[in-house]
Formats: C-alpha cells, sequence, structure tokens
DNA sequence: TCTCATGTAACTTTTGATATTACATGATGG
DNA sequence: CCATCATGTAATATCAAAAGTTACATGAGA
C-alpha cells in the first residue's frame, strides 16, 4: 500500500458503507481495501468520536453511517484522521539562528500556507453526497456501455 | 535532518554561495548544513546540469553561482530537484477498477492538481534575488536592535 | 456461556529518505 | 610528474515514519 493514503482509503470505506445494508465489520472492510481489520479500526476510531459513523459490538455487529452523507465534507474526514501534514516538503529546521534559514523559511512558508488554505477550503465544499453522485454516475456510464457492446457485438 | 528537505536546504546554501567570495567547497556548505559532502554533491548536481551553479575541481575549486540570483526562481530550483512530489497525501491505488476509488481519485486529483498550480505559480514568483534581500533586512534589524540593547542596557 | 465483533497496546515489517563509504576522475601547485 | 585537493558517482548502511500484525481485553448477542 502507498503512503498515507488514508485519506483515499477511508472515503472509499465510506463509500461502500453507504452502498450496503446494515453494518459491515473491519474485517469485511479490511478485505474490500486489502489491509488489515485492526488497521479499519485505528482510523475508524477517529470517525466514531466525531460521530460520522457507529461501531457495535457482538453477533450482526460492525461499522454503521452515523450522518446523511450530504453533510459530511472532505475536510471533516481529514480532519478526523488527525489533520496529518498535506505537503511532503518541510523546512530543514524550525525556527534556526540562521538569518538565511529565517529568510528561506519564511518565503516557503507563506507559499504553502497558501496552498494549504486552497486545498482545506475545496476539501470543505465536497461532500460525500458528491461523491457517491459521482459513483453512481460511473456506475450508469458502466452499465450504458455494456449494454451499447452488447447491442453492436 | 528532516525528510524532504531538500529544496529548504539547497536554498540555504545558495544563499549562503552568494554572500561568499570564491567558490565554496562540498566540505564547507555540509558543514554548514550539517549534513555530509556527498549529499551537497548529489543536490547540486541537478542545479549544474541546468547552469545554475558552477563546479570545479582541484586546488581552489568549489562550488559557484553561475547566475544573477534575480533570474532564479524558486520553482526553478524545484525543478531542478527533480520536482519531487508536492503532497504527502496520496491515492490508494492508481487505475482501480473499483468505481467507487475512480470517484475518490478523481475527487482527491481535482483538488490537489488545484493547490499544486497555485503552489508552483508563487514559487514561480519568488527569486532568489527576493530572498536574499529579505536575509539583508533581517540583518540590518538584527543590527539595530542590538545596538539599541547597548544603548538602553 | 460460547461466539462474534470491536478496542487497543505492543511489536514487527516495510519503505523512502538520508547519510556514509569507497573509489574514480580531473585540476592545480610544487 | 606526482602529491594533494576537489568533485562524480555507485553501492551500502542507517534511520524514522507508516503500515501491518499479534495478542489480549471488553462487551453484545444467540
Amino acid at each position: 500500500m502507498r503512503p498515507n493514503s488514508q485519506l483515499s482509503g477511508v472515503l472509499h470505506v465510506l463509500l461502500h458503507m453507504a452502498e450496503q445494508d446494515g453494518p459491515a465489520t473491519s474485517d469485511m472492510l479490511a478485505l474490500m481495501m486489502q489491509t488489515n481489520p485492526v488497521v479499519i479500526r485505528r482510523i475508524m476510531a477517529g470517525l466514531r468520536e466525531r460521530g460520522y459513523v457507529r461501531s457495535e459490538k457482538g453477533h450482526g455487529g460492525g461499522w454503521t453511517l452515523a450522518r446523511d452523507l450530504a453533510t459530511i465534507t472532505l475536510r471533516d474526514i481529514y480532519d478526523s484522521l488527525g489533520s496529518p501534514s498535506l505537503f511532503a516538503l518541510g523546512n530543514r529546521t524550525e525556527n534556526p539562528d540562521c538569518l538565511v534559514e529565517q529568510a528561506v523559511n519564511a518565503a516557503l512558508d507563506t507559499t504553502f500556507r497558501e496552498a494549504e488554505a486552497l486545498l482545506l477550503s475545496r476539501l470543505g465544499d465536497v461532500t460525500l453526497a458528491a461523491l457517491s453522485a459521482d459513483f453512481h454516475d460511473r456506475l450508469q456510464r458502466r452499465k450504458r456501455s455494456r449494454k451499447g457492446q452488447t447491442r453492436h457485438g
């Protein structure tokens, strides 16, 4: 698995949960995501704290969505994961004595803060409902293209 | 040293080179950057290919700037490093068969591409000369504040 | 009360970045 | 020339963060 693909991963999980009736167990989700159930539980813990999902123990237990997808944005999910650093580039040192380094850091910090603000703002604009709608669009398109193939082939 | 601080590091090195007469050896720069000379050479190799710096072997050799700092942008330096991935977050899988994953990837890709465009554009606006000027400002301010301390203390 | 499922701490593995070693190439000064 | 200095680069080692795994505790049904 790629590094830092948690956001991508959780979104995948959540959309699948939306498609299915009843709770999904960590084992099922882990199988879907080709990872370990414990990893799923760890990731979902943050979402549960914020009330986006619920978990039930015992027979018939598992994970269920606790909110309408239209009320959850990608930004919410990102924050639930602990707002991990968005950027792969960092400063060599923080709070350096060297004035050269201070000048470098200041320039880079400004730039990256701007980009971060844009990113977070955009993530805040996209709801899980929008993602789900896009998924259903793709489903329709695939069905139609399959029918087309059959008719002409 | 922090991960992926190459950009920050090279900028630091370049500004220091601008302050000094004559070539700077990899050993000197490595000492300044608290790293290994070989790391310096590796990083500088990309800059040399693009003509931003020159290297000379033998006695009195080392690294020198080959261009006016006003003609080099942070974007140029970033590209010289091989345009490493800017973001710490990635997609779980590329080109997935799963339509859910496709929808997720599409949403994230759009968002990150936008942020990347903004970032690169901003990096292209800042010249090394501007960074150097900021450094000299800081130098003046520090001097003044030191004088002030002496006078009042 | 047995099984199923989550909750979590501890540990191991993997991976990417960085640092180091070793040796080759080329330039300069005596 | 040749000893020395400096870069050039491949190969290797180290390190830290992320991901995965194991082990065991807790709680909810059937």
